[in-house]
DNA sequence: GACCTGCTGCGGGGTG
């Protein structure tokens, strides 16, 4: 035990003895003097399952442990769930150093939330968006209760970076500061996280406006082993129905079943769509075997009974359980040990692959990555996608970079988040009665997180949302809320600034299973998978958005929807650089480390043959049949400004897995019409975006008008000066 | 090829 263990108040250490604990981890001993202190943020990145909770909590307890004058730690978390474990874990040490520990969501207890009212002491435990609601409808009570905050926590703080949510929570925080008084004395914030990329970034992040310094702790010893296998599959394409050939889909699950089977595992299969199609074959595999089944889905269109009952079967370890999930078992939510984690079809980040090898493994036992690429069997008019094994390369990439590199991929800065930018105008609207438009650019912008607006894009946005009668100006000049502001802020549904499309709900004998978008067309007598299980379809009624099944045999999960997601430039450099040198293999400590199985390793080779006989080492774009295709080797942002040159300069082009096809052109015709838009300047970002017809992509996106919309929108999807740069690199050297 | 997250106050009905 180390000095700073020695600080602790009598009744924590006592607590730390009960547990059994011989000494306190290295995160937990590194974090505690700059979080004992008091005096700046804190950054603290550590491993799962490292104990970074408590290197925030033991030390945050230990200054605020009899303070009676409004609680003394507010930790902000992405998840219910989360908070949920978490108040399990804090509550038996709160109890025995006699404070309070409140779990504050839409889903706990209003007799709970009015005992913290009354009393306003120890932690509350809170997401960003209830956080939203106390400010806009008890701000005097938030005044009363967190005037003497001495921490402010954010776990899983990567899971807020750069993204929508990660805004409003800066906004919120920054509001906080005002509605308190603690402007120029503000709460420190700490930060937990298991994977951060960029910590510069990062830090900036906590506090944009830099008024006090940041600590940053990490734990130096990461001697965490990784073992890595990646298994490639052949999809036979089947020419008459006598080829008996099994699918790439039917080999995975034979795997998966004979690995998995009597062990706990976490498989990841991007979709939520394949999530269930697993779920269900797996099932069917145990049924074929008498034996009892282990495999269940996890994803966020299930209902909340279902996921929660398979989160607490993988907790209580008594049971061998595979869970067949979506990112939702990304996050840190309790799970208990796994023995392998699977990654079936490509990886499309670092940072969620690194996340996910994170779930398996502890401190004794080594995280286990398998990962598993179908790729189709060669024909005649293969595509060109098939033909490189694009899939294949992208996870090798991906492993690589993982591995190797230590890189994830840094927030995107250049987004201006006008959608949330909107929602936090009309919540301090809402929250103040009125304030004037200079007020509220000093706050939101010039000194808050939306830094990338100028005055005059902010202008634009508040004459648009009083043209949408959002909101209206006073005689006095303040701003005030207008009638369909008001009515915006006073719905529940005003609180997150995310958007969710409409859905119909599964019900099952009167009870939910979970949720499929309105646009899924499923008619009465239709057979389904979903939540694991197989179901025909009995009534739908689109009156009350209800989708009614009982139990059957057969049938496919339905589709779900959404976006695709974007690859970083580094990933599509990094599938180049292995192509080019024939090599996907890993340097570690001077070895060159072979994780590709055999198959795996002879579809690379096919992919190499290719890539060399058309020397694409050189040649950027090339033909098949009467098409071109070009290969930036750069992420989605480039790909789509290229596109959508192609697109606006009259050719047929589409892009996909970052390969663009040009109908009935030749290279050369390609490559001039590239230096000509160089020549001829290239159109902006915005210019490009006037030509998406479809642009709404966030909650609010409706009403922040159309000039910037395409300034959100060209931002988010192209970039010009990247794409001109490639160009002229490419053509023009 | 196609991810995820969250929210109030009140009224009606059931249970102790």
């Amino acid at each position: 035990m180390n000095n700073e263990y020695e600080k602790l108040d009598i009744r924590i250490k006592k607590w730390i003895y009960q547990q059994g604990w011989l000494d306190l981890r290295e995160i937990q001993k590194l974090a505690m003097p700059s979080v004992m202190d008091g005096k700046s943020d804190v950054l603290i990145s550590s491993s799962t399952a490292s104990g970074k909770t408590e290197a925030f909590f033991l030390p945050a307890i230990n200054n605020t442990i009899d303070q009676n004058d409004g609680f003394g730690i507010l930790y902000i978390s992405p998840l219910k769930a989360l908070i949920n474990d978490q108040y399990r874990r804090l509550e038996p040490l709160c109890h025995d150093v006699n404070m309070q520990v409140t779990a504050w969501h839409g889903d706990s207890l209003v007799s709970k939330k009015e005992q913290a009212k009354k009393t306003n002491t120890g932690i509350l435990l809170i997401t960003p968006e209830s956080l939203e609601s106390l400010l806009i409808r008890r701000s005097e009570w938030v005044k009363r209760a967190f005037s003497n905050l001495k921490y402010i926590a954010i776990d899983e703080y990567h899971s807020f970076i750069g993204n929508e949510r990660g805004y409003q929570l800066l906004s919120l925080l920054n509001r906080l500061d005002h509605v308190t008084n603690r402007i120029n004395n503000p709460a420190p914030r700490v930060a937990l996280s298991a994977t951060l990329g960029d910590i510069e970034m990062a830090t900036f992040l906590l506090r944009p406006n830099k008024k006090i310094p940041c600590t940053i702790v990490r734990n130096t010893n990461n001697s965490s082993i990784l073992k890595i296998q990646t298994k490639g599959y052949v999809d036979p394409v089947k020419s008459s129905m006598h080829d008996v050939r099994a699918s790439a889909e039917d080999q995975i699950c034979q795997d998966l079943y004979k690995i998995c089977k009597g062990t706990s595992n976490l498989i990841f299969a991007n979709s939520r769509q394949k999530t269930e199609l697993f779920a269900a074959q797996l099932r069917d595999l145990c049924e074929l075997n008498n034996s009892h089944n282990e495999f269940f889905p996890h994803h966020g269109s299930l209902s909340k009974i279902h996921r929660e009952e398979l989160e607490a079967r993988l907790q209580k370890e008594t049971l061998p359980t595979t869970a067949t999930c979506t990112m939702t078992l990304e996050l840190g939510i309790d799970i208990g040990k796994v023995a392998s984690v699977f990654q079936v079809s490509a990886p499309t980040s670092v940072s969620s692959l690194r996340q996910r090898v994170g779930r398996s493994g502890r401190r004794d036992s080594p995280s286990i990555l398998r990962v598993y690429i179908s790729e189709k069997e060669l024909v005649e008019n293969s595509n060109i996608v098939d033909l490189l094994r694009l899939e294949l390369i992208q996870s090798l990439a991906i492993i690589r970079l993982l591995v190797e590199n230590k890189w994830f991929e840094p927030s995107d800065e250049k987004q201006l988040h006008l959608s949330t930018l909107l929602h936090q105008v009309l919540a301090i609207i809402g929250q103040y009665g009125s304030i004037r438009a200079e007020q509220l650019y000093f706050f939101l912008c010039k000194d808050g997180p939306f830094q990338n607006i100028s005055s005059s894009q902010f202008r634009l946005l508040l004459q648009n949302m009083g043209k949408e009668e959002l909101i209206t100006q006073l005689d006095s000049g303040e701003l005030t809320l207008g009638v369909k502001g008001e009515k915006f802020v006073e719905h529940y549904t005003f609180y997150a600034v995310f958007n969710t499309p409409e859905e119909y709900r599964v019900v099952a004998e009167g009870k939910p299973l979970g949720t499929l978008p309105l646009d899924s067309v499923l008619m009465p007598g239709q057979n389904i998978a979903f939540c694991g299980k197989r179901w025909v379809v009995t009534d739908v009624s689109p009156a009350s958005k209800t989708i009614m099944v009982k139990r059957s045999k057969g049938g496919n999960p339905p589709k779900f929807g959404g976006s695709p997601m974007p690859v970083h430039s580094r990933i599509r450099q990094e599938m180049f650089n292995i192509l080019s040198n024939g090599d996907y293999r890993v340097l570690m400590g001077g070895k060159k480390i072979d994780f590709a199985e055999k198959t795996a390793s002879e579809l690379f080779t096919e992919a190499v043959v290719f890539f060399n006989e058309h020397n694409m080492l050189e040649n950027t774009i090339i033909t098949q049949g009467k098409n071109s295709y070009v290969f930036p080797w750069m992420g989605d942002k480039v790909v789509n400004t290229l596109t959508a040159l192609l697109i606006q300069g009259g050719y047929s082009a589409g892009s996909y897995y970052g390969v663009i096809e040009i109908q009935d052109t030749e290279p050369q015709e390609i490559s001039q019409f590239f230096i000509n838009c160089v020549t001829k300047k290239l159109p902006t970002e915005h210019d490009l975006a006037k030509a998406v017809p479809e642009k709404q992509i966030e909650k609010f996106d409706a009403f922040i008008g159309e000039d910037l919309l395409c300034d959100e929108y060209g931002k988010k999807k192209f970039d010009c000066i990247e794409t001109e740069e490639w160009i002229k690199k490419n053509f023009m050297q």
